[in-house]
DNA sequence: TATTATACTGTATATAATCACAGTAATCAA
DNA sequence: TTGATTACTGTGATTATATACAGTATAATA
C-alpha cells in the first residue's frame, strides 16, 4: 500500500472526521466545498487516486458510497508462555487480544503479559494477572521491569543497575536477588510494568 | 422519549446494522428493499416517525442523511470515597469513568471502587487498587464481597452467611473478622468483586 | 364517534450526487 | 522528451434519492 500525498491525506482526513462528526461519509460536493475546490470532479479524481492505493473503496452509483477500508483494530496482544528463542510478541505467543480502551491505564499499554509464579506476591502481583507493558517507557532503578536473560523473560524489580551488574530483585523472601553481568550474559530490557489487570471468575 | 414500535424498532436495528456494516447510513429504498416495502414512502415515513420520537435525525434534502441519536456512552463510572448516607453510585461519589471495553473482565462490571486500606493485601488487593463490582453476581461463601455495614462500604471475603450471623474476613493477619447479626445491624451486599485494575504511574 | 397513530401501496418530481469527458498546469522519473 | 502522477477548473448527462401528494386499512385513544 503506497502512501499518500499530503493532498489525498487531507481527504481522507476529511471523510474520517465526516464520518465522525456527522456519522456520514461526504459527497464530492462537500469535500470541494471544504477544502475550497471549485470543481466536484477535484474530489472526484481524489478520491480516485485514494482509492487506488487501497485506503478507501468506492461503490459505484451509490451517493456517498465512501467506505473505509481501516485495517481492524485487533486490540492489545494478550502474551501468554513466551516460546524460547523468538521475540515476545511473536505470533504463537499471542493468547488472545483484548480491545484497547484508552484511559484505562495513564501508559500506553504495548501488551499484556501473564504472569507465571509467585515472584512478586509481595507487590501484589500474582499467578495469571496479567500485567501490563510499556515498551518505551525509560527503565528506571526502583520500578518494575520485564527482562529477558538469555531465552527466559522474567518480571522483577530492578534493584541496581551498572556497567558489569545489573541486580533484579524478586518481591518474595523465599527468592534470592538475580545478578547478571551483561557483559558476558545477554539481559534485555523488554519493558516496563504500568499497570496490572486481574480477573476473578 | 416515548418507546418504538416493533416494526419500528426494526428499522433503527436496520440503520444501526447499515452504518455497522457497510459505513454508511440507507437510503429510504435500501430500507424498502431490505424490510420487502413496495414504496420507498413506506421507509420515509417510518423515519419520520422515528425522528419524532426522538432517536433519529433527518438531515432535510441530503442523501442518507439519517443520524443516530444516540446518547453517549460515560463509559464505566470509578467510585472513590462513598459520601456517608446515599447510595454508592450517586453523582458524588463518581471520581471518573472509563470507557467500557467489553472482554477485559470475563464478568460484567458495573462500576469501579477503589479500594481505602490494607485490609485484604494478602489476597494481592492493594491500596487504591480498583476493584470491578458486578452488582447482580449472586453472593458466595468464600468470594470478595462489597458490602455496605450501616453506612460504611466494605470489601471483605465472606465466610459464612445464616440468618442471624453474617461473617466478614479481612485478609490480613492484623485485622480480625467482622461479625454482623443481620436481624440487628443494617448490611447489605452491593456486589462481588469480579476483577481488579491498577496504575502504576 | 371522531381522531390519531401505525403500516403500508403507488406515482411523481425536484434535486442531490455520481461520474464521464474535455481541458490546464506543474512536477518528476525514464 | 515522452509519459505518468498530481492537482486542479468547467460542463453536463445520467441516475440516485428525498420527499410531496393521494390513497387503503387497522387498531388504539379520547
Amino acid at each position: 500500500m503506497k502512501g499518500l500525498t499530503d493532498r489525498q491525506q487531507e481527504i481522507l482526513d476529511l471523510i474520517k472526521s465526516n464520518l465522525e462528526n456527522n456519522g456520514l461519509p461526504p459527497t464530492r460536493a462537500d469535500i470541494a466545498r471544504t477544502l475550497g475546490f471549485k470543481s466536484p470532479n477535484a474530489a472526484e479524481q481524489h478520491l480516485r487516486a485514494i482509492e487506488k492505493k487501497g485506503f478507501i473503496s468506492i461503490l459505484a452509483g451509490a451517493s456517498r458510497g465512501i467506505i473505509l477500508n481501516t485495517e481492524e483494530d485487533l486490540g492489545i496482544p494478550v502474551i501468554g508462555l513466551v516460546a524460547a528463542g523468538g521475540p515476545i510478541l511473536a505470533q504463537e505467543n499471542i493468547e488472545k487480544r483484548i480491545p484497547q480502551a484508552q484511559n484505562i491505564l495513564s501508559n500506553k499499554v504495548d501488551y499484556y503479559l501473564r504472569v507465571k509464579g509467585d515472584s512478586m506476591v509481595d507487590v501484589g502481583i500474582y499467578e495469571n494477572d496479567l500485567i501490563g507493558v510499556n515498551k518505551k517507557n525509560p527503565v528506571k532503578v526502583g520500578s518494575i521491569v520485564i527482562a529477558r536473560i538469555g531465552e527466559e523473560v522474567t518480571v522483577k524489580t530492578l534493584e541496581s543497575i551498572s556497567s558489569n551488574q545489573v541486580v533484579l530483585k524478586a518481591e518474595n523472601s523465599e527468592y534470592s536477588n538475580i545478578e547478571i553481568n551483561p557483559e558476558k550474559d545477554e539481559i534485555v530490557f523488554e519493558g516496563t510494568c504500568v499497570g496490572l489487570l486481574r480477573d476473578f471468575s
